[in-house]
DNA sequence: ACAAAAAAGATTGTATACAATATAATTGCA
DNA sequence: TGCAATTATATTGTATACAATCTTTTTTGT
């Protein structure tokens, strides 16, 4: 028998991290959904356009490091984009296993239409800065930590 | 032409709060799998066996209101608990558009085989008691803003 | 050089998520 | 009372996510 009463269960929702975690990451999602409409882009999408935005040029190893996400999402994304014409994916000469994707010129001229959105949903959180920067760093610390914990 | 020097740059992925937000929920739902998978539940299942352990009984609205998910959502997920054979569903006698979602023994039972889940996934955001209070505090600020921020 | 191992993507299958729509039941109001 | 609006859930379609597997290419060990 689990704790009935007011007391501490790790059980229970309010008791537990993950998921807040969980709700925030979704609901901010839906915050910038209505903005990345109007680019024709979803939030996914978004997050490989700006590392194209910061590199013009990654191979789809390095993007799933950074977005941590496989091929098995990033190989259809990278399709949808290319049919956007805001990237082209293209055999890495030297090492035809890897594919390189780059930015257009179509591609680039859309990160104009983005660089407002951040602003906009920035202050849908309600952090004051020196907040949003307590969560930065603890969300950074959560990352910085988990790799260490494999097989644990 | 946007900053190629290390200035501030809204749309680079590690000056945003969105990226590391929704970057740790999946990894910390990837550190729940493991012990999920011992006890055959995803980790929205869990969520949604989480509301049952704490009140037996709950129709697919409340549920919905609580996880933040809609019908298009749990009606698969919560026929595939029904068919794991750990709630049942059930059309409300008094409004038979609801269906209530209720708590079987052999669900009841898994509550205890789930007890010890979080105390072993918690230690892997390398948090001492203090900073998880600050998150815990920070992501419920920012879960009682959004909805403020509507049509904003 | 060459077979085995490793690496990079692509594919397949399962499980969310959510928008949009459909259906059935209930409520509200003229 | 009767019908329009509302409510609750289900369904359909699209887009992630990720595990597992497959294919192709490259590297490695001998």
């Amino acid at each position: 028998m689990t704790d009935q009463t007011n007391g501490f269960d790790p059980l229970r929702l309010d008791c537990q991290l993950c998921f807040p975690l969980y709700v925030c990451a979704k609901e901010i999602v839906r915050k910038y959904k209505p903005h990345l409409d109007g680019i024709d882009l979803t939030y996914t999408q978004y997050l490989a356009m700006m590392v194209l935005w910061e590199r013009r040029t990654v191979n789809v190893r390095d993007l799933g490091r950074i977005l941590t996400l496989d091929s098995g999402t990033l190989t259809p994304l990278l399709k949808k984009l290319e049919q956007k014409g805001y990237l082209v994916r293209a055999r890495d000469k030297q090492d035809e296993r890897c594919l390189d994707v780059s930015l257009t010129e179509k591609g680039e001229k859309l990160k104009d239409r983005a660089a407002c959105i951040p602003g906009k949903v920035a202050p849908c959180l309600g952090l004051s800065p020196e907040e949003a920067k307590t969560l930065h760093s603890l969300l950074h610390r959560i990352l910085a930590h988990l790799p260490e914990t494999e097989e644990g």
